[in-house]
DNA sequence: TTATTAATTGATACAGTGTCAATAAAATAG
DNA sequence: CTATTTTATTGACACTGTATCAATTAATAA
């Protein structure tokens, strides 16, 4: 079966990273490496706009310099591989948009409106061949979609706060930020993510 | 190979139908008949969200009713079909933000603020099975995005002439409608047209 | 009716998937 | 350091789907 884009992450659970696991039984060097190097190689691949539909798992192994066979013995099959590098990019997302210690809290500067899409834009920005390509696919797009809620939600709440209310539903705010994301990424971000941050603002 | 949604129209005219040709000698009915057969067949598929990774050759024919050698007689693959299908579908849409005939454009209701929205939500709305899977797809999604602007600039050059000016450039207003209205498909057009109209037209 | 064109059928070479057993290479425990 | 365990490689396999043919059957147009 070909690649298809539809590189489905069933679980959105951001609690628990993919890097250590919480058991402590030491890993098997190779099986890190060999993970590594697959990894690598899809994103590799899907940055230079390598042709979705001629992506095989030949062509993974091949970049990553290790036999097909071996990709068999990780990964059930490209969309696995995919969901696995979905998991790790979305909670570095998540990260750049919650606070990190308690200081940050309490400034107050993270509940100022917008004030978080900054970090956000910039963490997508950093990205961009990756996102460009995968913001194709509807699961990961709704995916992308519950995070732009969180920053909307907590916007919403700073704006009641002070006795204001947007002027339409904040799924309406949510899509057609995630609308103007993609967009950014299809042009090869041409505008610098504090632009496309003030338009956002501007438009909310 | 099988079926990835790259389903790409390289030209972007909408000056000509796809049903007639300007030539006049005869169509041989059975094309006429086989060809719609295919469209039909591969359009009924996506819009009961057939897995598309799935999408062969054979499981077009079989809901054809037509043998797979006769699929390759009359398209080189799949995304041929699939081009063909777009150019339809997509003039039909242009139609719909179009003024028909002179009576139309100098009533002056075709150049109100969101005027032409509403058709055209409407027409989406028609086709949303079909609207929902394609806009999956960068090239129809440019495409679709072609036709928005030209909605949205005709807006422009009605404020300007009325003294006013949008808060943010075109190209936000235009990718946050098309994120709303990818949104809205994605959910089942939850919404009634005109509501979703009235929540684009708020936020510009 | 006859000539023409389209559709079907069965066959083919080819490319990619996913699995397996046998073997080579690397890592860890003793 | 050696023996044992685990991982990676290799070549083979059945399977599915693609894209193309030549020969045949069916429908259309004159």
């Amino acid at each position: 079966m070909t690649f298809d884009i539809r590189f489905v992450a069933k679980v959105m659970d951001y609690s628990q990273g993919t890097d250590k696991m919480s058991n402590n039984k030491k890993v098997d060097p190779r099986i890190i490496r060999t993970k590594r190097m697959f990894k690598e190689a899809l994103i590799s691949l899907l940055e230079e706009n390598y042709d979705k539909s001629k992506l095989t798992v030949q062509s993974i192994a091949d970049r990553a310099e290790l036999n097909r066979a071996t990709f068999y013995l990780h990964y059930r099959d490209i969309e696995d591989l995919m969901e696995q590098i979905i998991d790790e990019i979305l909670m570095e997302m998540y990260n750049t948009i919650s606070p990190m210690n308690e200081e940050q809290t309490s400034t107050g500067k993270w509940n100022r409106t917008g004030s978080r899409l900054i970090p956000f834009l910039e963490h997508i920005q950093q990205h961009a061949g990756l996102y460009n390509v995968m913001l194709e696919n509807r699961d990961f797009r709704k995916r992308v979609f519950a995070i732009i809620l969180e920053i909307v939600s907590l916007w919403e709440e700073n704006r009641k706060a002070r006795g204001r209310t947007f002027k339409v539903a904040n799924e309406i705010i949510v899509s057609s930020t995630l609308g103007i994301v993609t967009w950014w990424l299809e042009e090869g971000t041409p505008y610098s993510s504090n632009y496309l941050a003030d338009q956002i603002i501007k438009l909310v």
